[in-house]
DNA sequence: TAAGGATACAAAATCGTTTAAGGATCATTC
DNA sequence: GAATGATCCTTAAACGATTTTGTATCCTTA
């Protein structure tokens, strides 16, 4: 007893009236089109009796439109960008689109994938943060009219709206804060990846640590390792052969999780908290730890309308071809317990 | 300059040929239909030289499958829900599916509303941690003939195939635990959701005190503030007022996180490692906290696995409605510093 | 009273596929 | 040498909506 759902033919059928009035009503064009009250009623009455749900994949065929949009990251499970989908799914949502999300691993074939598969099923946009390599495929979807704006990192080779941090200032930051509680060989741990991002947050670490005449010190852990409790080994062996540190950067936010893991075993609970820590990236277990943690935070809410507002932008005068807009937000240190100078 | 895609009827007129016999091509029923080999790559050469892409949205309303699964959970930034999405959205894939994630906050209304958004756009399956209150919409679902399976949590009055853990086993593992570690007054911080896995896990908290002739001591939070600060000020509020509690077992997660940070603010680091906590569900970050927090950990592959493969098995036996099951797990108890007898 | 315009609807094309139902051509068989 | 059957490809009908074009009726107005 299959229950096949009433397409608008049945309707028609029915009411003894065309598809086209019903559809005229069914998206309120009924005025508009001079149908005449008493049909307008009578048809709508009849929709909401039947309940009727029209075939979006129908309609998306004709109208070249699925009110799709894709946001893909590096990995949806990572705090950061989980909280930042939440709320981009949140004004999708109230202005009747929907949100796929999606994680690349940082991998440039999955990236590709994932994009192939979703333009191929029309999806109206894409918020992407772009691991290294898929140039080409952001421009491809350019050339075929599908919004894109990035998100977290900026391509440089190719002209597409952005929304990123300010990350050299936020290393800054973190490492002038660290070097004013009195650290004095502050450790930069970062991942190998050829990041514009990361390498702004090196350079912001080298800047300030060679203003103050002190010597950067810095660990690259490979990319496919850094999720891994691997990492942690890297950083347990880099600590032990470089003892005289006593500050550490972790470039991000899952190095951190891995190097606080893999510093609790190297010190004991008070080796720990003679070390001066810092983190890029905020984590909401960063504030219940012990020490708790200090981080440089990313504006979540910010970041998150700059991208909608200029998403629905284009999606707003579709076709057109209007100037990029590289946005570029002002994160915050939030200075806590790990940071703090030791006696 | 907009580049139309090509379709296949722009690609019949090319090649001199019918969209029928490209279509074949396409889907690699050429031998089976008995196109010429000499045609067969002919048509495969010219797909592949002009990159051809077909319009999948065509061919879901053609063929009525769109081969994309929903994941639909509490929160999908949950550390638990997250990772089950990662490897769920792994196994689609290999699959030739796509996994859509949602997050549902446990509100009836909003779960209700992606039921019909997702319905509308023909997804082939659901995957649904349902909240309470949304029985009819799952009924309406399986009147349709779209495969759903629940996780996480069942429900009784209708027959559909689930997947769950052993919660009230969980629980009474835990209770026994930390009684066996010499805990007297021990707590039981839940929310206050009619959930059936949540009543297993008082249960099983219950029956373990009430074995060892314990006094169960029960807090239940308002399930809205559970994951706000909110929830924290209940929980100092109550442990100010029962100081007699010794042991405190959180019932999910989420509530660990916030009732962790607002015992560290009540106690100083000293008090909080006199308290034995526990907590249902693992989380990352609980090996790396200090004192490390014992957990009660779900099978995270596991169920991913089983619920594809009952997912999969409706899917591939389309129509047929195949007896439902009623899966439970077996979790495991992973026993870390923060249980431990004290002295 | 014929031309012109508004009103109120319907017919049919369209989006890009899949697929059932037909041919046309040629070799085989009795 | 007509019937049968492969072989190889095409025609055309779906799928379920939107939208352009068409048309019947009635009302003005010169």
């Amino acid at each position: 007893m299959k229950k096949k759902r009433p397409s608008l033919k049945d309707i028609a059928e029915v009411l003894k009236v065309s598809t086209t009035t019903i559809s005229f009503v069914l998206n309120g064009k009924g005025k508009e089109k001079k149908i005449s009250d008493e049909l307008i009623t009578r048809v709508e009455n009849y929709l909401k009796e039947i309940n009727y749900k029209p075939n979006l994949v129908a309609r998306s065929l004709r109208t070249g439109s699925t009110r799709v949009l894709v946001f893909m990251v590096e990995d949806i499970s990572n705090y950061f960008f989980s909280k930042i989908g939440r709320i981009i799914e949140d004004i999708a949502y109230k202005n009747d689109y929907r949100v796929l999300f999606c994680s690349t691993e940082n991998n440039a074939k999955r990236a590709k994938d994932l994009i192939q598969l979703f333009h191929e099923r029309q999806v109206d946009g894409f918020i992407i943060v772009p691991p290294p390599g898929i140039e080409e495929d952001i421009k491809y979807l350019l050339d075929n009219e599908t919004p894109v704006v990035l998100f977290d990192r900026k391509i440089n080779s190719i002209n597409v709206d952005s929304v990123t941090l300010n990350n050299y200032e936020g290393a800054y930051q973190i490492t002038e804060h660290l070097i004013n509680e009195h650290f004095k060989k502050i450790a930069f741990i970062t991942i190998d990846l050829d990041l514009l991002q990361m390498k702004d947050r090196l350079k912001g670490y080298e800047n300030a640590i060679i203003e103050k005449d002190l010597k950067p010190i810095i660990l690259e852990i490979p990319y496919d390792t850094a999720n891994a409790n691997e990492s942690g080994e890297y950083i347990s062996d880099f600590l032990n052969s470089n003892p005289e540190i006593d500050g550490v950067f972790f470039a991000t936010n899952y190095l951190a999780q891995n190097g606080l893991k893999a510093i609790t075993k190297i010190y004991n609970v008070e080796g720990l908290s003679k070390l001066g820590i810092a983190c890029f990236d905020d984590n909401i277990f960063f504030e219940m730890y012990s020490p708790s943690i200090t981080a440089f935070a990313q504006p979540i809410e910010q970041m998150s309308t700059e991208l909608m507002n200029i998403m629905f932008n284009h999606l707003k005068n579709k076709g057109e071809s209007l100037p990029k807009k590289a946005l570029v937000l002002e994160g915050s240190l939030i200075k806590r317990e790990s940071s703090l100078q030791k006696n």
